[in-house]
DNA sequence: TGGGCTAGGTTCGATTTCGCACATAGCGAC
DNA sequence: GTCGCTATGTGCGAAATCGAACCTAGCCCA
């Protein structure tokens, strides 16, 4: 992705939301972050320093087993924040973020965060909502786990993943997608060797590219859309308080 | 199961934990409620009037898709709430909860627990606290329902049942068990045959008694136990306030 | 005592996913 | 170029689960 012709904490929506009052105070505490491919911003059981806002990458929150399996329970973009466990008062989670999609972002003390949290004012209610937006995410992925195939799950997080991403275009191996999906990653390549035969998408070697994204659309559960339509309910009436340069961009 | 000695709203874990004067300004709003077995307090997506502090009963939270299948995604019991989206700001939720065990519980009208909530006071981080709690199990309930065998998943739900009633037998037919893992009737057979004939279990005709309870924890998965020990560390240090009638019963 | 309903048992083939093994192919490093 | 790594393709048999059909048995109630 090309770097955006802007940085603003606005770009991510939680903090765009924020009246230039709050946005303002908290600016500068806003450290922005580089984002690479792979890298993990918390461990199961570790100690949080900071809560991340992804401004153009993507986090994958995961389950990680014993035995090594694991499973992606939620997906953070812009539109949301990396570590709830900080400000829902348990300090740690017992399951890993990872970058899924490079990227920047920016990211808070945890000290910071609370003390904002608890002060009477928009940001509490604010990041509220989009944990509740972010469970109605879990419990369906929950759902989706069980009764839904790995082509319609594929498509789920493909779809889940291109709605986070200006572009089309997504950098991902299918032995990386198998592992968030916890399903074989032949599994993965069989699926999509039928999507991109339906001509949906076109893969090669750690590039995918959504061609036909209404077709995608057809082919998802509907798992998809019930979650699409919650977190719209809960967040689109967020108003974006903060002027976001007007320089005709589109940040989403 | 018997009725207990006594009745109080200092049965369920939550309000017990609440200072003297918090506990008693609440008191007189709580409205004692029977949960009859099956009993739907919320529909998907409905409008929410009350939340419910389950005393000795026990709710299901579950997910019913389009085609009618379901999974549940979370199980409370005196330990919790009913209802977090209320405080979460969302006002409905996209799934419903179903009285899975009948008992008794208390309900609160949604202003005045958003009034208390807005509160400084103890009541908005204990709730948060146990909401975090909640988002635990949901997301291993995700993981396991990818990655482990019926079986597994049977213990699992019988072990969280377990766990908040006082007695070791539950009224439950394995055709509702089904519905609520996700799976078939005839799946949720053969496991409890074999818990059967291996002497953890005994039922007939829907009633279920445990007899061999460390056997289950040997049997079951490991989601059991991460939830249990975050459930464990998130609500453990929350004190219990409030006296609750010296008369040497123990309430969980 | 005997319907009639509901809970639970059993079977069988179809389907999906798993686990493993190994073949190919793109692409960068040297 | 070609070596070598990584990503992807493919082809098994094994296992779990599904879907449907049908049977049996406990229990309520007339």
């Amino acid at each position: 992705m090309l770097t955006p012709a802007f940085r603003s904490p606005a770009q991510n929506h939680l903090l765009a939301a924020l009246p230039a009052a709050d946005f303002e105070r908290l600016s500068p505490h806003l450290e922005l972050v580089e984002m690479p491919l792979g890298e993990a911003l918390y461990e199961s059981g570790g100690h949080l320093k900071h809560v991340y806002f992804p401004a153009t990458s993507i986090v994958s929150l995961l389950y990680v087993m014993e035995d090594g399996a694991s499973a992606e329970i939620a997906v953070v973009g812009n539109e949301g924040i990396v570590g709830i466990s900080i400000f829902m008062g348990g300090e740690t989670t017992p399951n890993r973020a990872i970058v899924q999609s490079a990227g920047e972002g920016y990211r808070l003390g945890t000290q910071l965060l609370v003390r904002e949290f608890n002060r009477v004012g928009p940001l509490r209610p604010l990041l509220l909502r989009y944990t509740q937006a972010l469970i109605t995410q879990m419990a369906q992925t929950a759902v989706c786990n069980r009764h839904h195939s790995v082509e319609q799950q594929l498509c789920r997080w493909l779809l889940l993943s291109l709605d986070r991403l200006s572009s089309n275009s997504l950098v991902m191996t299918q032995e990386l997608i198998a592992n968030m999906l916890g399903v074989r990653r032949e599994g993965v390549t069989e699926a999509a060797g039928r999507l991109q035969r339906a001509g949906l998408i076109h893969y090669s070697r750690g590039h995918i590219e959504v061609r036909d994204r209404p077709g995608l659309e057809r082919t998802v559960c509907e798992c998809y859309a019930v979650v699409k339509k919650e977190v719209d309910r809960l967040l689109s009436d967020i108003p974006r308080h903060h002027p976001v340069r007007t320089t005709g961009q589109t940040s989403d």
